[in-house]
DNA sequence: CGCGTTTACGTCGTTCGTAACGATA
DNA sequence: TATCGTTACGAACGACGTAAACGCG
């Protein structure tokens, strides 16, 4: 068993089975890990995959328990490489995120853009991903840390900082009756309306439901989509009344009217989550901070070297107001 | 960075910096660890030793961390293999115990003699460990699990198992004046006389003074030791009154006299503790039944594999019965 | 017939042990 | 001078890439 066979298992594993992929993303060819998973399953004395033929068509029972602890092996491993590289401030690297599309296109950009300013040598790389994924994806080690937001409370994997709050918006075609009226609309209203929403707002559970559900109605959901581009799109078309994040509505919606919903929808929350046990490389810290200046590094530090108590976050700013301040850090 | 660097790594840590030592025990020679470590460091970009001369001195603060790191590294890796092995219904291996003196000459013999018999190839090394460093030797990794006793709740490093209950008894030589009187002894009689006991009763907060102090009293501790047949000895050598664990009391004593002490003292729990996360082979499990039968192989596997809830192993026996059964085991 | 895996083979790099050297107490 | 670590060297092993063969849809 070597440290090399595992990394090439994680690869295969994480390519669909598809060895010869999984060697292009090691940068290694695909024999050779071909061969070495021959080998470490004939050292193990056990298969870690069903073949079909001769392709891979399943992971083992055995096979997940190995790969489980294989990954934790790699984690560990790569940690130590943080550990060292955090010593000679070594500033290259790369920085890789899972996230949704909201945060990617609308929270991120500024924050990104000041690491890149203070720390060219880092790629970020901004892993697109399913919400429902992003926690798997951060648990596999595939990421370095995941941003993602939720109604309730905190995500339950993982160490999870609150970013920032955020409120829904009603969105519709600039002049819709809506708009016009006096006074906001009520959940009624919009129950009578087609809507058009997040993909997520499907899930029986989801908060868009829940408000409905609390006073009796049944939203009539026209279409969703996993991408607030679309929606605003679709309100454009006419298709009905958008409801999504007030991140996503920026001065360059001129045709959009745009009402607060915070009387009708619990707040949201974004969250910075990080893998437990990691190591973070110094400049994760950074981007961690100028994605969210009250998660200090210090404070972050802390928290992820165990302390239990840690800090508790009481200010955890609106979403507005952290964007001011996070501008007058990339200035 | 390779598995077998950071074995070496560990070896040398675990060897009080000694490379010598730490090649024989590895089974490799001193010039290869030397250089692995070379390479090691040299990878990592710093000294994960304090050199004085061309001796190692002390570790590093960041080695402290790559080692704290290569240790979980190295224990997956163990642990994949005991996923391998049992698979295979491999029943050659070893176990490594950490326990102390009282445990290993009088409560564990039964169980690693009918060990034995079912598991011939498995060879069991007991590490005569001083009690406060058992825990440790547990969660470095030298070790599979530990047995160690307490008065009070479970240790709280890793998981913990009651094994059994048992009290502590009074010993004197045959004829001695306490033994003679009608009711039983009391902390005043015992007070008044000098006292042979554990090393660990010097320690201010252990069971025995406290026991003492709750009534105002202080105990005149005339010598101790960490090994209960020395303690047996000086008792019959006059010394003193012996106060020690009622394991370690036998039929082939028959020149001493023992009182029951459980009206004077707490009573206390002997725990079976595992490292976290690690996986165990099957004769570890069967061990663990052989020892204490209610601590059946099924909920021990659960617990380890992370069931929050767990058995709570509520009938833990008595120290007597215990021993009962387990002799039936190996019948 | 293309995609993906395995087998075969030659080269290169690396590890490891032996042996000699060096430093330190 | 004994102990412990480093340097030097040669042999053996193992990993990797190229090229060709094999199966399957």
């Amino acid at each position: 068993m070597t440290l090399a066979q595992l990394r090439y298992l994680i690869a295969i594993a994480d390519s669909g089975l598809n060895i010869t992929l999984a060697a292009e993303r090691v940068h290694a060819t695909q024999p050779g890990l071909s061969k070495q998973l021959r080998q470490l399953e004939d050292e193990l004395g056990f298969q870690l995959f069903v073949r079909k033929g001769k392709s891979l068509d399943a992971v083992t029972h055995a096979g997940e328990q190995v790969i489980e602890r294989a990954r934790i092996i790699l984690a560990e491993a790569a940690n130590i490489r943080s550990i060292a590289a955090n010593l000679r401030n070594e500033a290259r690297g790369e920085l890789r995120i899972a996230t949704t599309h909201t945060q990617a296109r609308f929270a991120l950009p500024a924050a990104i853009a000041a690491l890149n300013a203070r720390y060219p040598q880092v790629s970020v790389h901004l892993e697109p991903t399913r919400d429902a994924d992003v926690l798997a994806r951060l648990e596999a080690g595939q990421v370095d840390l995941a941003i993602i937001s939720s109604a309730g409370a905190a995500p339950s994997s993982g160490i999870s900082l609150p970013a920032y709050h955020w409120q829904r918006v009603i969105v519709t075609p600039s002049g819709h009756a809506l708009a016009a009226r006096a006074r906001p609309p009520s959940l009624t209203d919009l129950a009578a309306l087609p809507l058009v929403s997040y993909d997520s707002s499907l899930r029986p559970d989801s908060s868009l439901r829940r408000a409905f559900a609390a006073v009796g109605l049944e939203p009539q959901i026209a279409m969703t989509a996993g991408d607030a581009d679309l929606i605003k799109t679709y309100v454009r078309a006419g298709m009905g009344v958008g409801i999504l994040a007030e991140m996503a509505v920026h001065d360059g919606d001129a045709d959009l009217d745009a009402l607060p919903a915070d009387h009708l929808f619990a707040p949201c929350t974004t969250w910075v989550v990080l893998r437990r046990d990691s190591v973070l490389r110094e400049y994760t810290l950074a981007f961690i901070e100028l994605f969210a200046p009250h998660l200090r590094r210090r404070e972050v530090a802390r928290v992820m070297a165990g302390d239990p108590a840690g800090a508790t976050w009481t200010h955890v700013p609106q979403w507005r107001h952290q964007r001011e301040s996070s501008r007058a850090l990339v200035a």
